[in-house]
DNA sequence: AGGACGAAGTTAGTAACACTAACTTGTGAT
DNA sequence: ATCACAAGTTAGTGTTACTAACTTCGTCCT
């Protein structure tokens, strides 16, 4: 019409901007039912078109996945930084935070973590994937180096960094599945996580 | 065709001992292609039957793919008992080599591992597969408490426990995701395991 | 021996899904 | 205005999980 307002640039081409709808449709499914029962005709009657739709702006029901994925990278990214930020960069509390950080948002967003990491070994091949979670370890990296330097901590931050992630990692996938309730049914993680965290931030043994 | 011979003592009742026969079929065919891959029909025509024919042994899906996950955690437990026992009960070289066997399961069955972690959470509702998991957990727990009490080591068992397990699930997580070779491509994991393992055996820091 | 019975197969059919092909409709540029 | 094409549609294919109703064959009872 007039060029009165513009308001959303390009919003909608024919009956919205379905692209967008239909990600965030499946990224709320994702999110409620996981993964696996998951289905690209669910969004679209969430979206309310038709089930060939999705077609016009994405390969494959993958494609749709991988770019939940990101999305789940990107939130976790911002949330990381948030608590390190918050709590003191480069420190021992810093660095903890962020491992809580990420066994929180696990733990919110159990079935969107658990399609990010080992689901489907062919959403590492959609585009951007692999990049968007190498973003959010360097972060890690960044700290660890930070403290080990103030601290005089001998040893390769990378290493130390991959030991860090490695068991935030496992502890949020053994929460989130379960398995520490069947086990350990009193198992208080955050305190795990605080205690663990300055063993794992030291250099190799004397 | 004369009943010459009756090699197999009751192996079939009809056709064949089918139940076995799918179980294992669907436990080969999730090995190779992975769970998310795996129909009942694939066994089937694996097997030579009809694809209504496994409805007379299993419930649906979810019961074989609970069966597979149940052999799996056999495996696993049988492979860990053998390496602890023949490195040394009760020390730290042992307890490592717990944990390398637990990783090395994790890489040679990778699909399978996936299935036992986290893929399907409705599947730990299958009888029998939570215990098969505590099973496999409490000789962890056993042989760390023998280290513990021969070296003076302060702190729960359990607790430590749980922190082996959780830093040796988290390194057999991201290994066979290929988040390792995203982010860390040179990271020698089993020399990581032996690093680490002895920071985590100590109890809580002065 | 000879049925009866029931376990373990079969074929045939349903509903749902991913994806394709071929058609239609609306939009923006000219 | 019209034209081209992006973005929808309907209709159709092939595959799956699972069900229903039928068949076959071994076992046990007499």
């Amino acid at each position: 019409m007039t060029s009165g307002d513009a308001v959303k640039p390009k919003a909608k081409y024919h009956h919205g901007d379905l692209r967008e709808t239909l990600v965030q449709a499946s990224y709320d499914l994702v999110a409620e039912h996981g993964a696996e029962n998951f289905t690209l005709a669910d969004a679209c009657r969430l979206a309310g078109v038709s089930t060939a739709a999705p077609y016009k702006h994405f390969r494959d029901r993958d494609e749709v996945l991988g770019l939940i994925v990101k999305r789940g990278f990107d939130e976790m990214s911002s949330l990381s930084m948030a608590a390190v930020e918050k709590v003191g960069v480069g420190t021992l509390a810093g660095i903890t935070a962020m491992g809580k950080a990420y066994v929180r948002f696990a733990v919110e967003n159990q079935r969107v973590f658990r399609l990010m990491f080992g689901q489907h070994p062919v959403l590492k091949k959609e585009v951007g994937v692999v990049d968007e979670g190498m973003g959010c370890f360097s972060k890690v990296i960044e700290q660890v180096a930070i403290y080990c330097e103030r601290n005089g901590v001998r040893g390769d931050p990378m290493t130390i960094a991959v030991r860090l992630w490695t068991f935030v990692h496992g502890a949020s996938s053994l929460l989130i599945d379960q398995d520490y309730a069947a086990v350990a049914p009193d198992l208080d993680v955050e305190a795990m996580l605080e205690e663990t965290t300055p063993l794992l931030l030291s250099g190799p043994l004397p």
